[in-house]
DNA sequence: TTGGTTTACGTCAACGTTGACGCCATCGTT
DNA sequence: AACGATGGCGTCAACGTTGACGTAAACCAA
C-alpha cells in the first residue's frame, strides 16, 4: 500500500542515473567514492528502501524462505521458527511460517500461496501423503528441504533425526527399568513410509527379555488430548499397562495427566518415555523422559542445505540424518 | 527462482489476450461464458499461478501481513500467530511471523525488511520505547495493529487486554485467600508507560486488608529461567514471601519450580498466579492459577481491525480493550 | 602519438501484471 | 434509420528494479 522513496527518487537527488543508484545500494561496483557517498546520504535522507517486490521481479528471487510445521501450537515447530528466522536473516531472507496440520490438501494451498509469492526455498515437514505433491514443486525449480522423511529427487534435501534410533532407546530404556507391558501412542498425521519411531519401536522388542509382551499401539492425534486419548485406549485393550512410549512430548504430557486422574501413579504403575524434549518436559511434575532432539543443529541444517539448493540450482544433495539423546528424568 | 507458467502463456493457449485471462483469473468480468471456461481450463493444464510480485508491484497490494512478537518461543505468540494465519488465509494473505526479542533495534531490522517486501500490514507486540519507530512507520502509510499499548495515530490501531484489571483481580484472589507478603515478577521487556500489569496490581493494594504489606517488585527475563531468577530476588529482598504474581505464565512457571527446589509447598507455602493461560499452565502440577486471555479473540479483532486498515487507509479506529478472566487452579 | 584498456557512468528493455482507454460489433430505443 | 448504450475484447503504459550493452573520458604502454 506505501509508497516510499524509490531509485529514482534518489537518483534525482543527486543527479545520477537510477541505475547508479542501483549500483551503490548493491555494492555492485563500478561507481566513484564521491558518488557513492553522496548517493548513501541521499538514500538516508529519502529513507530509501529497496522494493523486493520489483527486485524479486526481476532477478526471481523475492528473500523470502518458507518454513511449513505441522502445527505452530506444538513447541517444537515455533522452536524451529526461532532458529531458522534467525539464520534467514544473516543472509538477507525473511521467512514465511506456516502450518499444514498434517493434511495434504491444507498443505497444498499452503505450497499456493507460496509459489505464488515466489519463495527462494521452502522448508517443510511434509503432510502425510504428500511427497508427490512436493516433488512436483522441486521439479518446477523450487528448492525444497524435507525434514523428517527420506527422499532423493534434484531440487530437493532431506535433512531428519534418527529417530528410530530414538524409538529403539526408548524401549530398550522401559525394558531394561523392567516394564514388561508396554504401549505405544503414535500419531495418526504420519507419513506411512517412514513410521520410523514405531519401526524402531517394534525393532527393539525383537529380542526383548523373557515375559515381555508385544506392545500395542494407538494412533490418534498428535496433541496433548490425543495424547490423553490414546492412554484411555491403550488401557482399555491391555489393563496392566506399565510402560508408554508416546509419539510426541505434548502426547506424553496428555498420557501422564490421564494416567494419574485415572488414578495411576507415574513412574510407579506407569512409566512414560516422550519424544522431542520441549520446554515443557523438564516442568511437569514428573519431569519427563524423552528423547532429545538437537533443534538448533536442525534448524542450522536445514537452512544451510536449503541456502545450498538456491545457490546450486538442480543439485540433489546426500540425505542428512541426525543423533538423538535419551533423556532420563523422574516419569520412568 | 523458478519459471511458472505466467498470462502470456494461458494467452497465447486460448488465443486471447493477456489481458482477457488476467480478467477471468480475477473474475472482473468483461468476458464471455464461453472465454472464461477455455481460460479456465488452460490455467488449469499448465499450472498457472499469478506472480503476486508482479500484481503487488503495480497494485501496491502484495497479499502478505506481518505478525511481530515478542519471542516465539512463547507459546502465547505462536497461538495468535495460528489464530492470524487462518483469518489471514481467508482473505488471500499470507503471513509473516517475526520476533523483536523485547529489542527495538532488531524491531527496526524486522520492519525495515517487512517495508521492503511490501505487506498490506503488521500485527506487532510493541518493544520497549519503540512507538516512535511504529507511528513513523504508519505515517509513511503502512496499516498497523499495536497489541497491548494503547496509541492513537492515523493508518494504527490498538487492540490490548485489560491487564491492568487482570493484575487487580490476580491481588484481590492473593489477599482473599490470606496472603499478606506478596511479590511481582515483572518483566523488563515492557513499555514503562504501559505496565499495566504493575500499576493494577498496586492500585489492588490501595485498600488492602489490615497487616498486608506493600508489594515487592522485581523485574527479570519474561522467560521460565527469567521467572526462577525473580523468585530468588525476591525471596532474598523479604523472606517470609507468601504470594507471587508473574507477569506471564511461563515466568508463574519458572517461580513455581524454584520455590519448590528450594523446599517451599505451593501453594501452602507459597501461592503463584501467572497470566495468559498458555497451554502448559494446566499441565504443570500443581495447576497454575492465571489470568485466562481470549487469544482467539484478539487473533480474531486483531486481523479484522488490520483489514479495516488495510482497505480504508488513514482512518483512526478506536482502541479496542478486551476484557480478561481469572481461572483458579492449585497454585493458589 | 596511437591504440587499447579501464573507469564511471548512462540507456534501454524486460520481469508479469493491471489501470486506463479505445474499438468494434451487437442490441435496443425512438 | 439513426443513435446511444453495452458487451467483449485488445493495446499500451506503468509499477521499481536489474541485465545487457553502449560510451565518453581517463589512463597506460609502446
Amino acid at each position: 500500500m506505501p509508497r516510499g522513496a524509490t531509485l529514482r527518487d534518489v537518483a534525482n537527488k543527486v543527479g545520477v542515473s537510477p541505475r547508479t543508484v542501483s549500483r551503490v545500494v548493491n555494492d555492485e561496483g563500478g561507481f566513484s567514492e564521491a558518488t557513492r557517498v553522496k548517493v548513501l546520504e541521499a538514500v538516508e535522507d529519502l529513507g530509501y528502501q529497496p522494493n523486493m517486490l520489483a527486485r524479486g521481479l526481476i532477478t526471481r528471487r523475492s528473500g523470502t524462505v518458507g518454513l511449513v510445521g505441522v502445527d505452530m501450537t506444538d513447541p517444537f515447530f515455533p522452536a524451529m521458527a526461532e532458529g531458522i528466522q534467525n539464520e534467514a536473516r544473516e543472509t538477507g531472507r525473511t521467512m514465511f511460517f506456516a502450518s499444514n496440520d498434517g493434511d495434504p490438501q491444507r498443505q497444498a494451498e499452503v505450497f499456493r500461496s507460496l509459489w505464488s509469492h515466489a519463495v527462494d526455498g521452502v522448508i517443510v515437514f511434509p503432510a502425510p501423503g504428500s511427497i508427490e505433491q512436493l516433488t512436483a514443486y522441486a521439479r518446477r525449480g523450487m528448492p525444497l528441504v524435507i525434514v523428517d522423511d527420506i527422499v532423493e529427487f534434484p531440487n530437493l534435501a532431506s535433512v531428519s533425526f534418527d529417530l528410530e534410533d530414538g524409538a529403539i532407546k526408548a524401549a530398550q530404556h522401559l525394558l531394561a527399568t523392567g516394564r514388561r507391558k508396554i504401549g505405544m501412542i503414535g500419531s495418526e498425521i504420519t507419513v506411512p513410509r517412514t513410521r520410523r519411531r514405531e519401526r524402531g519401536f517394534y525393532q527393539a522388542f525383537e529380542n526383548a527379555p523373557e515375559g515381555s509382551q508385544l506392545p500395542e499401539l494407538v494412533r490418534v492425534q498428535p496433541t496433548v488430548s490425543g495424547g490423553a486419548n490414546g492412554l484411555q485406549q491403550l488401557l482399555e485393550r491391555q489393563p496392566g499397562l506399565d510402560g508408554i512410549f508416546a509419539y510426541n512430548d505434548l502426547m506424553a504430557v496428555g498420557a501422564m495427566r490421564a494416567a494419574q486422574s485415572s488414578g495411576y501413579q507415574v513412574p510407579d504403575d506407569i512409566a512414560i518415555v516422550g519424544c522431542n524434549d520441549i520446554e515443557m518436559s523438564a516442568l511437569v511434575n514428573p519431569g519427563l523422559t524423552t528423547i532429545r532432539l538437537d533443534r538448533p543443529r536442525l534448524s542450522a541444517e536445514a537452512i544451510r542445505v536449503l541456502h545450498e539448493l538456491i545457490e546450486e540450482p538442480g543439485s540433489n544433495p546426500d540425505p542428512l540424518v541426525l543423533p538423538v539423546e535419551l533423556v532420563v528424568r523422574e516419569s520412568t
